[in-house]
RNA sequence: GCCGAGGUGGCGGAAUGGUAGACGCGACGGUCUCAAAAACCGUUGGGCAUAACGCCCGUGCGGGUUCGACUCCCGCCCUCGGCACCA
């Protein structure tokens, strides 16, 4: 079973000194030399139509460019440009690009700090990491490439971004944003850890002022519908979760006795089947009905307990171990279901962003409440009863479910039914509705910072917001700025960026000074890549067509409800303005999982690991092997130099075992050792294509080191034929290239075939082929293994057996028992169950 | 607290109901060498036993299902990741 492939007849001088066995594997001797030819005759470029193939888009998350490709990005990139390389060598006309996130705050933090220039800076960085992923020798088109921080990109952040303002998915809000004092910015939602700056671990404060928002929550629903996306199970939790639907009622309390233009008070619940219970109200600390609402004698306590929660930091507010404080604001409501009058406070633990930013106090079932209620002397009332309640006092909020109690007409319903029977009435007396919430919040993603995609809006004192016109795009960066941690834009110093005219009337005007958020560049740049240098549109509709949805998605677990979410919001608007015609951005998600060195992270400064020596030392294709063979992809590894050396040895080898010479070989080899190497040959072809396509680069690995071995010893048997030999070396070689892309170039090359192994097709598997003839059949007493036999791989039921019997080991078990049950799994073994 | 992933030799890991420890590192022994390195060959979970065949134990802990469990179920413990006053 031999694979045809075209032959060169390659007779080289350096070759012939190859087949004598004396040139060495010396990978700095051949991996530029093939980088450079891959390059040069555009192996790897893309078109976005090639007859006879199908397309396959092979995205891997770009990376922001901090100057160093490091071992980290390494491990990422080589993975993921192992499966595009797989991908082209099944038949596909992969696109695999690689582009920069380059806008963001490490290089205007380098700015300030030692006066660079963040262009500069950035630019620079950019050409090191080019040069070093090139030394990774990954098949990116580098035609394709983009840069966020290039006009030619962020024009059409600009674009989009008006896109959205005209359709109301942009808008402009005053409200609490959180605040970094260190990045001297907000941040949105989904970058705030625990209360800290997600990139610098500063607590974060909450500040008034205004803000830009995209009404992301406006998809809440879409985006919890995930079912036609083949992604980690764990990525789409975490997307549920961050979302949050809960569904509820709002519930409206009667405050008409004040006076006021407001008559009621809506709060937002869950469990509306409490309602009897409760007996009180607490309103968030901004609620615009605190002000009104506190009475004369208690104004002074309730602005002191305002300005305290102000100061408050957003990791004390929201640590769960926090007491639960309120104070009353004198005021009370009237719950419409029972005419009970309740006191109204202000506490901080209430969420002015959640649900209406006001909550009906039941102690009785819900801890918070209860706590409060306690603390305060607030009556607790028992609504729903546990299972065999006495009636006496409950010790601890009771949240389960139970029986309705002291609920007027509700009463001895279970709480389940409840929940619907009250809401039902609630809706019929038209004091209140049911409504679903989310836990997630508008897109918050404008920036105090300068290096960022400017947003295209101008003031004008008579018009007022006015967006800039399309056909002025871009707003340009201004290339110098005063870089200075003011916590204002350094463009809101630049008289020249400002100053402006109104696009509308054309009287003076000004700049809004704020900058986009990088996660606007990386929601569509999946986009970009289709088109990347079209000059009339963000993209090409049909080049996106032909390549979109991305195929294969690659990247960190990171992004989960940061870049991944806002990616699939971008998608869903882009579709509802006609722009793209489907509806997830990224069909099939793999991440892969972190490296670590000496059991911690891999940092610049702390637990440094540079590629450059390691590469110098090792090669290319060793460290890429090492990586992928570390273990599985999604679950990172512990990095170590040692471990190099099995991957070193192992390649060796296959630069010694394809440098034989097949003349050494006797014309025909012997039937039965010329059968176990094609056997060989066809089942770690079928092993390391299966484990490729799911990503386990590391038995992929292993069962071709395996086949090494078998070829080794299948030659020192002196019995096979030339043939065969030559069909093994071909299959080792095309199944190493993705992993191993140079040393693969450079032995196809002098085993005589022609330039370049990576558009070969990968070799295909024959079961047949691959099937043992004589397998090993377990004999288990008992369930505990006594005996294995060597039997023909057809032996039958009946055969078995009696094969099994036959055999001494279990005679010595059998006899004198009763045999009371046969298993008998086919292939595999036999069980006998005695007594 | 809630959600998710995981726990297997000295180490990285393999096996998702059927021979636990593939493959690799390390270690030990050997070949080659004046010597060392490299390379190659062999051994390598623990215990007992041995002239040999073997036998027992063993996949975080405790139960269960099954002829048979690393794998499935129930209850815990630990590690890592995410979310967390969301009413």
């Amino acid at each position: 079973m031999t694979t045809t492939r075209s032959r060169t007849g390659d007779d080289s001088a350096a070759a012939r000194e190859w087949n004598r066995g004396r040139d060495r594997y010396v990978p700095a001797e051949i991996e530029a030399k093939w980088q450079e030819r891959w390059e040069r005759e555009g192996v790897y470029r893309a078109p976005d139509h090639v007859p006879g193939k199908e397309n396959w888009y092979a995205l891997v998350m770009f990376p922001y460019p901090s100057g160093d490709v490091h071992i980290g990005h390494w491990y990422q990139y080589a993975g993921a440009d192992a499966h595009a390389r797989f991908k082209r060598m099944q038949g596909f006309n992969v696109m695999h690009p690689m582009g920069f996130d380059s806008f963001g705050l490490p290089a205007e933090n380098a700015a300030i700090a030692s006066n660079i220039n963040p262009r500069q800076y950035t630019e620079t960085n950019i050409a090191n990491m080019r040069r070093q992923f090139r030394s990774m020798g990954a098949s990116y088109d580098w035609d394709r490439e983009l840069e966020t921080h290039s006009p030619e990109y962020y024009r059409w952040n600009q674009y989009l971004f008006l896109r959205l303002y005209e359709a109301g998915l942009a808008y402009r809000s005053r409200g609490f944003a959180n605040w970094c004092e260190s990045c001297q910015t907000t941040v949105a939602n989904e970058q705030v850890l625990d209360g800290a700056c997600e990139r610098c671990g500063t607590p974060i404060a909450r500040r008034e002022m205004d803000q830009w928002f995209f009404a992301i929550s406006r998809y809440a629903e879409e985006l919890l519908q995930m079912d036609g996306i083949d992604w980690p199970n764990k990525i789409k939790t975490m997307q549920t979760n961050w979302i949050g639907r809960s569904e509820g009622v709002d519930f409206r309390f009667d405050i008409s006795g004040y006076g006021l233009p407001e008559t009621e008070l809506t709060t937002f619940t869950t469990r509306i089947d409490t309602v009897y219970g409760v007996t009180f109200v607490v309103l968030a600390p901004e609620h615009p009905l605190v002000q009104k609402l506190t009475q004369p004698e208690q104004r002074d306590s309730v602005a002191e307990y305002i300005a305290l929660a102000a100061r408050t930091s957003e990791i004390d507010r929201t640590s769960t171990e926090r007491e639960k404080t309120g104070v009353p604001i004198g005021a009370f409501a009237t719950n419409p279901l029972n005419g009970e009058r309740v006191p109204i406070l202000v506490g901080d633990y209430v969420l002015a962003t959640y649900g209406t930013g006001a909550v009906m106090g039941v102690p009785a079932h819900d801890e918070r409440d209860f706590v409060f209620a306690k603390k305060y002397g607030l009556p607790i009332r028992v609504v729903v009863a546990p299972d065999g309640w006495d009636g006496s006092d409950l010790v601890e909020a009771y949240l389960a479910r139970g029986t309705q109690v002291n609920s007027a007409e509700f009463n001895g319903l279970p709480s389940v039914e409840g929940i619907e029977r009250i809401a039902d009435k609630i809706e019929a007396d038209e004091i209140g509705r049911r409504r679903v919430t989310y836990r997630m919040r508008d897109w918050q993603f404008s920036r105090q910072r300068y290096w960022g995609t400017p947003i295209p809006i101008v003031y004008c004192d008579d018009c007022g917001v006015v967006p800039v016109p399309m056909n002025e795009l871009p707003v340009r960066l201004p290339d110098e700025a005063e870089f200075k941690p003011t916590g204002r834009s350094p463009l809101a110093d630049d008289p020249e960026f400002i100053n402006t005219t109104c696009p509308k009337c054309g009287k003076p005007a000004r700049r809004e000074t704020d900058t986009m958020d990088t996660f606007v560049d990386s929601s569509w740049y999946h986009l970009r890549f289709a088109s990347p240098h079209e000059s009339q549109a963000p993209f090409d509709q049909d080049a996106v067509g032909s390549w979109l949805p991305v195929h294969q998605y690659m990247g960190g677990a990171e992004h989960a409800v940061m870049h991944l979410l806002y990616a699939r919001f971008f998608n869903k608007v882009l579709r509802d303005l006609g722009m793209v015609k489907f509806d997830e951005p990224y069909s099939r998600l793999f991440n892969q999982g972190l490296l670590i060195k000496d059991h911690q992270k891999i940092s610049k400064r702390s637990n440094p690991l540079a590629p450059d020596p390691l590469v110098d030392r090792y090669g290319a294709d060793a460290i890429r092997c090492y990586l992928m063979f570390l273990g599985p992809w999604d679950q990172g590894g512990d990095w170590s130099d040692d471990g190099l050396a099995g991957v070193t040895r192992w390649l060796n080898r296959i630069w010694e075992l394809s440098g034989r010479d097949i003349a050494d070989l006797a014309t025909t080899g012997d039937p039965e050792s010329e059968r176990e190497l094609v056997r060989a040959a066809h089942k770690t072809t079928r092993r390391a294509i299966t484990d490729l396509e799911r990503f386990k680069f590391n038995t992929s690995i292993a069962a071709l080191m395996e086949f090494t071995g078998d070829m080794s010893r299948a030659w020192d048997r002196g019995s096979v034929s030339p043939a065969a030999w030559s069909d093994a070396v071909e299959r080792l070689l095309l199944l190493t290239a993705p992993l191993a892309p140079h040393i693969a170039e450079e032995l196809w090359k002098r085993t005589g075939h022609a330039f370049s192994i990576h558009n070969e097709q990968l070799p295909t598997w024959d079961d047949e082929l691959a099937a043992d003839e004589v397998i090993t059949v377990v004999v288990q007493i008992n369930g505990k293994v006594r005996e294995r036999l060597e039997l023909p791989a057809d032996v039958s039921e009946e055969q078995a057996f009696e094969a099994a019997f036959a055999s001494d080991k279990v005679k010595a078990y059998v006899d004198d028992t009763e045999i009371v049950r046969r298993i008998y799994v086919p292939g595999k073994l036999v069980n006998l169950v005695v007594r």
